[in-house]
DNA sequence: TGTCCGATTGGT
DNA sequence: CCAATCGGACAG
């Protein structure tokens, strides 16, 4: 059976349930320098008005972050110290500023193409790891930047999809990762990763607050 | 227009 | 531990 394109309705379930099961599928995206693929492994949700952490805290939004606020299944990318990116899948409800972090994937196809994009050499196993663990890293090796925000993950450039047969795995919440700025918020449980899988982000913090 | 700062990364 | 590097958010 071939892998199934994650649909429309996926995202717009409960964003903690859609971030859970987010882990595992493949993130894919087709362009002119070829076709990478990459197994979610680590994610972090941002839900809410409420969410102090969140782009849509206080439901501001601007020009940066208003596909957060639109209808479920597209991208949110942006910008982070001035040269970094960071990929967002919008989920929930429309009006609703909820959406998933893809903090770390786990290469599936096209290593050499991510590899020529992150500068590096070394994809043995070991030099492989620093590919893609890590939100900013991942998206320089898929490529995606700005450019890609607002970007229908039903279309057939970006998207993620179910594999088939899909692997079992152990899921851990924890706090999320460098949102300390966040208050009360900074303790949500809302950071979901694999298990044991070498992708994941190496932090303290993988426990439950 | 001016100031402050970050959902990160890579090197010391 | 710390600097890089600049667009975005917001105050004035």
């Amino acid at each position: 059976m071939a892998p199934a394109k994650l649909t429309r309705e996926f995202y717009e379930r409960d964003t903690l349930l859609v971030a859970r099961e987010l882990l595992g599928t493949h993130l894919v995206h087709v362009s002119a320098e070829g076709r990478v693929v990459g197994k979610v492994v680590e994610v972090e949700a941002y839900i809410g008005p409420d969410d102090a952490a969140s782009h849509g805290y206080g439901n501001r939004m601007t020009r940066r972050n208003q596909v957060m606020f639109g209808p479920a299944g597209y991208a949110y990318i942006y910008q982070i110290y001035g040269m970094y990116y960071c990929l967002n899948v919008v989920t929930g409800k429309n009006n609703s500023p909820e959406a998933v972090l893809i903090r770390a994937v786990e290469p599936v196809e096209g290593v050499e193409i991510m590899a020529k994009r992150r500068g590096l050499v070394d994809i043995s196993e070991k030099g492989a790891i620093r590919l893609t663990n890590g939100p900013s890293k991942l998206c320089r090796a898929f490529a995606l930047d700005k450019s890609l925000s607002g970007a229908d993950l039903c279309g057939d450039d970006l998207y993620f999809s179910d594999p088939h047969p899909s692997e079992t795995f152990e899921i851990r919440a924890t706090r999320r990762i460098n949102v300390d700025y966040a208050g009360a918020s900074s303790d949500l449980p809302w950071r979901f990763i694999v298990v044991g899988n070498r992708f994941v982000t190496p932090h303290k913090f993988n426990r439950l607050p």
